[in-house]
DNA sequence: GTCTATAGGCAGATAGAC
DNA sequence: GTCTATCTGCCTATAGAC
């Protein structure tokens, strides 16, 4: 095998984690290659033998995050029997990343959009295509079984909650805590389940 | 009188002005001394003489956008009786931004918060929290006087707004039309607004 | 107030040794 | 694969003439 180390991914998956983690927090303009070489201990060279232009690098930030996000969803979709607990589920998900005290990095790139390179554009709004398709398939399903309620159509339920989480993770930096999208993700789940389906209350 | 031109500002409001546009567009670290002076057609040591730093440039444009969006705010409370109508024209107000393909300005240095000088930091916060202090005062009397209705606070349902329309802005983005704000502001004002309360259905 | 000129730093990127 | 060394360009910022 080509594998080097036991427990540990290769460099370039090495690589991708802390860019990742400082385009969530910083953005993708206020990450370099001397912060990822200086964090990683090695130099900035190294970097481009993996990801030739910085354009590679963020492309392949984006898909690897999609894909990983995709793997999330269908976990919940195999793991929880009914709708509300997966939007639950869905939510936690947001939750928990901005306890890391990262954004979304789709949403952190959707800031930056004017700025970023074409490939990197394509792969961010296939992100949240993919992401709405998923919750409009979730809350078509959910009303049909009496477990959801909404008005409007599931397309515009489904915007609704993105636009809610993201915007949550958004305005907490400033506020300086998870109050916002603990209180938003909340209200969305209550709003969304009807109370003969809540498990306590 | 100071005043160089009739019905034109003085340099340093337009510096603010265009500095403003390209940072609700591109983001503050991707706005230049650079850019703003070769659209007005100076050099950018001449910028430097009204703000000596970006730090300086940066605050004065929130604590400028902060005023004038209070100033938004007391029109509406004025103009509007009720307060169904009043958080109508509240989320007009955002849909207006993006169709001018800016993000609300505190939204975008919210993504960017971590990169921000300290004084930015405050101005942003503070912007929010005037906000949220507003609609939460909307939303007090609304509830009583029964034209506004919702679960949770004023303080809770203050924050889904604000996170709502600041999300759907910025997945407006790589969605490439306004059909999320449009969307995420009609579903708001219908779900707040009880029937009888709303002006035609 | 606005200019020219320039300093000093950091960005992304490349060549070539090992 | 990773290194040293270097390039070019853009950034914020300053000095000093006009």
């Amino acid at each position: 095998m080509a594998e080097q180390r036991t427990g540990a991914g290769d460099t370039r998956s090495e690589i991708l984690d802390v860019a990742e983690r400082l385009v969530q927090r910083r953005g993708f303009n206020d990450m370099s290659y001397a912060d990822i070489a200086a964090e990683m201990g090695i130099t900035k060279a190294a970097l481009h033998y993996h990801f030739p232009g910085k354009a590679e690098l963020g492309e392949s930030l984006v898909t690897r995050y999609a894909a990983r996000f995709q793997d999330a969803l269908r976990v919940i979709a195999a793991d929880q029997a009914d709708a509300a607990r997966q939007l639950e589920a869905y939510c936690a998900i947001y939750v928990s990343v901005l306890r890391d005290k990262r954004l979304c990095l789709c949403g952190m790139l959707a800031a930056e959009y004017n700025t970023l390179p074409l490939s990197m554009r394509e792969a961010v709004a296939n992100f949240f295509e993919e992401n709405e398709k998923w919750l409009v398939d979730l809350l078509s399903r959910g009303r049909s079984a009496g477990t959801l309620t909404f008005n409007d159509s599931p397309e515009q339920a489904a915007r609704m909650i993105v636009a809610a989480l993201e915007g949550a993770m958004l305005v907490s930096r400033p506020y300086g805590n998870t109050s916002v999208i603990d209180s938003v993700a909340g209200q969305l789940v209550s709003e969304l389940v009807p109370r003969t389906g809540r498990r306590r209350q």
